[in-house]
DNA sequence: AAATTTTATTAATCTACCTTATTTTTCTTC
DNA sequence: GAAGAAAAATAAGGTAGATTAATAAAATTT
């Protein structure tokens, strides 16, 4: 937990009482390989943390295909903002690719905490900045560059994910099927 | 500006004297169709609310290809929160389609109005966790639908934009060109 | 380590969408 | 309201990426 406080303080500065404030609503939990999270349907009633491990958040469309939203990595929030945010259905599900430690805070502890501490109300409109931000500039690269160069630019940005990760999991991050991920995988091999 | 208090009122409950402090940072300003609210290579100095009016925000990539990344209507805020949030050179630019007047606040102003009525600090967070989810769901649109149907969705989401703006800056927005859109418009047009 | 399942490769065919070019229509501006 | 500019329509030919299907290679399970 207090490597979470670390985290925290890397945007927010909280006194001593807020700690122990936000220390009190958190609740840790773990994943298996395989597990779900949340799943389509379901209310997401909690922001969730990764401590440690690695999860997707996929959707999938009424022909059965599955379509990766994001991966998730330590130190990142996932789920379904907008059903935490209207405490609605979801569309998505997060399932976890490895073993995985989150952090959660539910949906009613985060609201009391808002008007506890209202820094962590700045806390999270500065994370979910980043994260709009970061969601812009993948519409950016989807609309103006090719599948090859989309896929040379994930490889640099999360080699963590391309190492850990199913390739037919990253050809669905990028928009396109895993046969033409290997095609342009071996076009690339064979360049050098 | 007493609309744009009424606006804020939807979300967050301001006590006189915090409206006050409100009121004080904001600036109205005015532009003409064609002029630009931001340019690349800017800094975002500015939050700017659409009082009236209709912009487009929009990406040049390096062929010189127009990308819109989204449309603004009145209630919306515009902008590159990238480049706003770390005041930092933008990506994109921002011009308006029509007459426009904007509300805005300025970076300054408006870190100090965080401290000042942290109430303001949720309204943002609010604000963004709609656009973020609103987001979520067109990457999972262009991902899971075609063309067509990417259009006709858009159609129905926003008939103000489609009605208002040039059938090539819609195509832009949905990532086709403006001769596949007007393929597209006279093979619906066939069908009645 | 054999058997089963999951993931990746390869290749042929196909299609949604792009490119280029020309013509027509609509919008501006004087 | 005529002239010019901007936007839209149409059409031929091209390509990035999809689909299908068959094979090979890893990863899991027993």
């Amino acid at each position: 937990m207090n490597t979470f406080l670390e985290y925290l303080n890397r945007y927010i500065q909280l006194t001593k009482e807020e700690e122990t404030k936000v220390l009190s609503v958190l609740q840790q939990r773990s994943y298996l390989k395989g597990q779900y999270i949340q799943q389509e349907g379901d209310i997401y009633r909690y922001q969730t943390y990764i401590e440690s491990g690695k999860v997707r958040t996929f959707y999938l469309d009424d022909n059965g295909n599955e379509h990766i939203i994001t991966f998730g990595l330590k130190h990142w929030w996932v789920g379904d903002i907008g059903s935490f945010t209207s405490q609605s259905p979801a569309h998505f599900n997060t399932q976890c690719l490895e073993k995985t430690k989150v952090i959660q805070i539910s949906y009613e502890d985060l609201e009391k905490l808002y008007n506890e501490v209202p820094k962590i109300e700045r806390f999270f409109r500065l994370i979910i900045q980043k994260a709009y931000a970061k969601m812009s500039k993948r519409i950016v690269q989807n609309y103006s560059l090719p599948a090859r160069e989309r896929y040379l630019l994930f490889c640099e940005e999360y080699p963590e994910v391309v190492q850990g990760v199913p390739q037919y999991m990253i050809a669905s991050y990028l928009g396109i099927t895993k046969e033409f991920l290997s095609h342009i995988r071996s076009q690339l091999s064979k360049e050098g």
